[in-house]
DNA sequence: CTACTATTTCGCGGTTTTGCGAAATAGTCA
DNA sequence: TGACTATTTCGCAAAACCGCGAAATAGTAG
């Protein structure tokens, strides 16, 4: 007998998944992938408004994918859900038509 | 010296995390993770009407996240990307607070 | 062909994102 | 304190998404 997954646990993962379904969010994750970052990194790599780059961090944070930190002037944000970058490989390796059936994620 | 995703790339992904993004779609996902399921059976999981789930099958299909195969009158869908469910189960640990800083997905 | 079943497509209001500039906030430095 | 920098919040208009019922489509059985 299975047992199925609460609401709260769905609506939980749909936020992550949500925060993560946006080209420019997903570019600033990929940055954060690679180390910390302040705003205004990202602001560079997005190519975007400030305000549109906050607002979008802010999406990032409340689903817990990245955690930030303030140092002097500036706000530091780092990656704080570290299956997010090998899950987004398994899906680039689907894509690309590789056997992904017999491929296992997250041990 | 680090490459860069292509934009493609990352509108490709995002598709996948959209289509991912909605509760009932997630329902849906647990249930083809259990095996094959026709349309009435996925009806019957989310409680909402016939054109609604057909609609969010839609989706979860033009991003390649299920694949469907009709036999006779009705249509079988199954999941047709494994390493969803074992992506959600690190979301699940994070949310509980587990250390998944540790723990590594899709070797 | 007709009746029936399973499923998809369409079109419509209502809600939710998105991107931006302007204004607000906070930390630093003189 | 006042000037300056980094970042967030606010309010708006455009776009996208959602759920539903009605209509369309396809397959089956008589």
């Amino acid at each position: 007998m299975k047992t199925l997954v609460s609401r709260r646990t769905l609506d939980a993962r749909a936020l992550v998944f949500k925060a993560l379904s946006h080209p420019d969010r997903l570019r600033m994750v990929e940055e954060l992938a690679d180390g910390e970052r302040c705003v205004c990194e990202l602001v560079k790599a997005v190519e975007s408004a400030w305000s549109t780059v906050s607002r979008h961090l802010s999406v990032l944070k409340e689903a817990g994918i990245v955690a930030d930190q303030k140092r002097g002037l500036q706000v530091f944000y780092r990656l704080a859900l570290p299956c997010v970058p090998s899950f987004m490989a398994c899906l680039d390796a689907a894509r690309r038509g590789e056997a992904v059936e017999v491929r296992r994620c997250c041990g």
